[in-house]
RNA sequence: GCCGAGGUGGCGAAAUUGGCAACCGCAGCUGACUCAAGAUCAGCCGUCCGCAAGGGCUUGAGGGUUCGACUCCCUCUCUCGGCACCA
């Protein structure tokens, strides 16, 4: 019989569904709980490499655990609400319930086909009632501690889609998701008040085992920064304008200010005589989009107000100008100008002729700005002093303030689109906004025909008229619902929290379950997502702590990455490239178990790298010979009569403990390549060993499938029952191996001659130096090189290496 | 511009973390089986000289530390990711 995966795949994957092999109980005497979580798909259509990329190395991972003793919850879900699934189905003129239901039932199969040890039975879906009544909820909450608010915003705007883009979803000022340019417009928003964790969000990641690379991206997101506030006064006005600086220790070199255009004194400011050319500048400032304002970052604009202010350092008057280089929503959306030390005033003053001071020594000022550190001059009583030093010197000198900077803003969460979670809050013409109680929840996305954006740029819920009166939950009176819909982060950034507790009518999750198994043990997923899905999963998960409903502030303890998997030319896989690798094919060419291998042995996990469609063979000839091992090389395990003429080789032993050991170390460590590489190594040992005329007994072929069983599970399913086993491998405990039988008799001496090897001689093991000088310099090969010469140096590294030096 | 990761055969890659560079696999070549192809099996396979034995060279480039460097340090260079007028 031949090997033929699609046979035996499906079959299995029937028995572990009807066995419920893979739900998972809350607890499980005398086993420890483990949260093995992978970042659920978007419902975008269906599951291409990267989703079997992200989901079959780490289902090795987790079917290991399993196998160490670890009671492993792998749950599974899906991210469907939001605008890729509503412009997919607007494209497709039908509605974004029809397409997205359509993509989970179909991404589903796909999914199953896999043979992962997904736990279906706690399948999470983002646009469930009984799910985003949760995430309405999560929104009441953060209500009520102030934490969700509106506020009028200068937002992005993307005129395509008809929608506000959060900065995180503009990519090159550009809409991320369909390319267009996005420009700005004002609205009122509901907003996250992010900006209250953003010193908890940096300081927490310390205790985090995540990638280095993924903690900087959220640093730099943030952008803490540590500087002062410090007052200028303007000439004739009781106004005062306050500037944001990191560089305190530069302010006698200060010799202008600028406003940001939105700044509030740029009104109250302005000398009449030039409120002509100001309005001018204002008016062009608000029609510039960001990628206008971006383009101009090599050429400044600015306009003078007419207005001087004090440095108050120095007690000069000096202009006040206005320019949007200045931006209006970070520090105090003012600056004290240092054009000596700071690039960007550098460039502004040389384009209005503004005065230049130094006053800290070691640049060359004439040509540019000097950024460093170093001695202060032309500084009064601070000259001589470092820099440095002097920073909160000064700042206290000149009545400033220490203050923190952050780039992070809030997060607006409203999008005046359908296919959303409807924000839980109602407006009542006495009482202002009020929130929808708890007892009403879920607020139902209502079911209406036409859900494209109107085009004027109101949301589409307000099409639906009897959604849309309610009464006020104060006053009883007519009230009207809040048409906008949340971002669909939100969804995705408690969705680990639900599946502990899936089916919970009364709380998004309970209190027990959820100690039972956050935080997340191991969480694996695309590193795209480090700074929005991961950053706002951590600011929910701290605001659901500090209310008491969590007892545990950061909710993935250690993360992972995996790769991504581009296609043949080196590229990312697109439809436009014609270069995507649709995993169904292959899974039907070759088998699950061989794309699943051939995805943990193509190269280093977190890497990822091209799909070569022809190098999976290698995999899939190995599990052939999996196969054929089995038939006529294997004696049958129930006739107890055959005698072992020759009996297994103890050097097999060795090589089958070696092995486990290897194996089990590059699993825990995510190395599913190497692991690949030596179950390869060991089939060739075995094949080796049978050619040689040696019985290859079925207590060693048990150890192979128990080794192979995460990696192909399905074979090794199969195999495992053929040898006459009743019960699933998968119940299996991981081999354990012998120390004692991996040492070597002997070891490999490598004998250098000046740092070349010249020899490897069998020693036996702990040669003292003598010993190993002696035995060295008997070797003929040595001899060569060393006989008639002064040896000046001889290096000897026990069991290792010994290097003559002549 | 700043921050981060990386550069090893024709290709994906490995290297016990300073100790035999190229494990495992893909592709390729040779042979066996076959009318033939495929599948399978056996052998070769970094590069140069050599029939061979053997030897030289080789981890992006250059330098340094060391008995010994893919690995550590410095300079340069290229590729890929993130941020980008953030005061």
């Amino acid at each position: 019989m031949k090997y033929n995966p699609n046979k035996i795949e499906r079959k299995w994957q029937r028995y572990w569904e009807n066995k419920k092999l893979y739900q998972t109980k809350d607890k499980v005497k005398g086993k420890k709980n483990f949260y093995h979580l992978v970042m659920f798909p978007y419902t975008s259509g269906d599951l291409h490499m990267g989703h079997w990329y992200n989901y079959a190395p780490s289902d090795v991972y987790a079917r290991f655990k399993r196998m160490q003793g670890l009671n492993v919850m792998a749950p599974i879900g899906f991210d469907a609400f939001g605008l890729p699934a509503e412009n997919a189905a607007i494209q497709r003129n039908i509605n974004p319930a029809d397409w997205t239901r359509q993509n989970i039932s179909y991404m589903t199969k796909q999914l199953k086909s896999m043979g992962a040890i997904f736990d279906w039975s706690r399948k999470v879906e983002t646009i469930d009632p009984e799910y985003y009544k949760w995430t309405q909820w999560i929104f009441l909450k953060f209500y009520e501690k102030g934490l969700a608010y509106r506020a009028k915003t200068k937002v992005n705007w993307c005129p395509k889609d008809k929608t506000v883009l959060a900065n995180e979803q503009v990519v090159d000022n550009c809409c991320e998701r369909c390319g267009t340019q996005v420009v700005q417009k004002e609205l009122v928003q509901w907003m996250f008040k992010i900006t209250k964790y953003a010193d908890q969000l940096i300081d927490d990641l310390e205790k985090l085992d995540w990638p280095e690379i993924t903690k900087t991206a959220q640093k730099n997101w943030i952008g803490r920064s540590q500087g002062a506030v410090i007052k200028f006064q303007v000439e004739n006005s009781k106004n005062y304008v306050d500037v944001f600086t990191t560089r305190p220790d530069t302010i006698f070199g200060a010799t202008f200010m600028v406003l940001a255009p939105e700044h509030e004194l740029v009104k109250k400011i302005t000398k009449d005589q030039f409120l002509g050319q100001v309005n001018n500048y204002l008016e062009n400032a608000k029609k510039k989009t960001e990628l206008e304002r971006l383009a101009e970052v090599k050429e400044k604009t600015g306009v003078f107000t007419g207005a001087y202010a004090f440095n108050p350092a120095t007690k000069e008057k000096i202009p006040i100008w206005i320019s949007d280089f200045v931006l209006p929503h970070y520090g105090t959306g003012a600056i004290m100008a240092v054009p000596a030390h700071d690039e960007r005033d550098f460039e502004f003053a040389k384009k209005f002729n503004l005065s230049i001071r130094e006053v800290i020594g070691g640049g060359d000022i004439l040509k540019e700005a000097y950024e460093g550190e170093g001695k202060l001059i032309n500084s009064g009583k601070f000259s001589g002093m470092d820099s440095e030093k002097a920073k909160w010197e000064i700042t206290e000198f000149v009545g400033g303030k220490k203050m923190i900077s952050y780039r992070l803003h809030d997060w607006i969460i409203s999008r005046q689109r359908y296919w959303g979670a409807p924000i839980p809050m109602v407006y009542c013409q006495k009482c202002d906004w009020q929130p929808v109680s708890e007892k009403d929840l879920p607020v139902l996305l209502p079911k209406i025909r036409d859900y494209k954006p109107p085009g004027t740029g109101e949301p589409p819920l307000v099409k639906a008229k009897d959604w849309l009166n309610v009464k006020c939950p104060r006053c009883f009176g007519q009230a009207r619902r809040e048409t906008d819909t949340m971002d669909a982060f939100v969804d995705s950034a408690w969705y680990f929290l639900r599946y502990s507790d899936p089916k919970n009518k009364k709380q998004f999750a309970s209190k027990d379950k959820l100690e039972s198994w956050l935080p997340v043990d191991m969480y694996i997923g695309g590193q795209e997502h480090a700074t929005k899905h991961l950053l706002y999963a951590r600011f929910i998960t701290k605001v659901l702590n500090d209310s008491g409903y969590l007892s545990f502030d950061e909710p993935f303890k250690t993360m992972r990455h995996q790769g991504l998997i581009l296609g043949l030319d080196g590229n990312k896989m697109s439809k436009s490239r014609g270069n995507i690798v649709d995993p169904d094919e292959m899974v039907k060419k070759f088998g699950s178990d061989s794309v699943r291998m051939y995805l943990c042995f193509m190269g280093p996990y977190e890497n990822g790298g091209p799909w070569d469609p022809k190098a999976i063979v290698g995999v899939f000839r190995f599990l052939n010979r999996v196969w054929n091992l089995i038939k006529p090389k294997f004696q049958n395990p129930n006739d107890k009569s055959i005698p072992n003429s020759k009996i297994q080789n103890k050097e097999l032993d060795k090589v089958f403990n070696k092995a486990i050991k290897k194996v089990g170390e590059d699993i825990e460590n995510l190395r599913f390549n190497t692991a690949v590489s030596e179950l390869m190594k060991l089939l060739n040992e075995i094949e080796d060993f049978i050619n040689k005329g040696f019985t290859f007994q079925v207590s060693s072929f048990k150890v192979f499938l128990k080794l192979l069983a995460p990696f192909a599970p399905h074979l090794a399913e199969e195999l495992w029952h053929q040898i006459g086993n009743k019960k699933s491998i998968h119940l299996e405990k991981w081999p354990e191996y012998n120390p004692k039988l991996i040492e070597d008799e002997t070891v490999d001496l490598v004998i250098q001659v000046n740092g070349r090897t010249r020899d490897v001689i069998k020693a036996p093991h702990d040669l003292t130096e003598p010993q190993a000088r002696e035995l060295a310099l008997a070797s003929e090969k040595i001899k060569k090189y060393v006989s008639g010469k002064e040896i000046k140096k001889f290096i000897y590294i026990p069991n290792k290496i010994a290097n003559i030096v002549i």
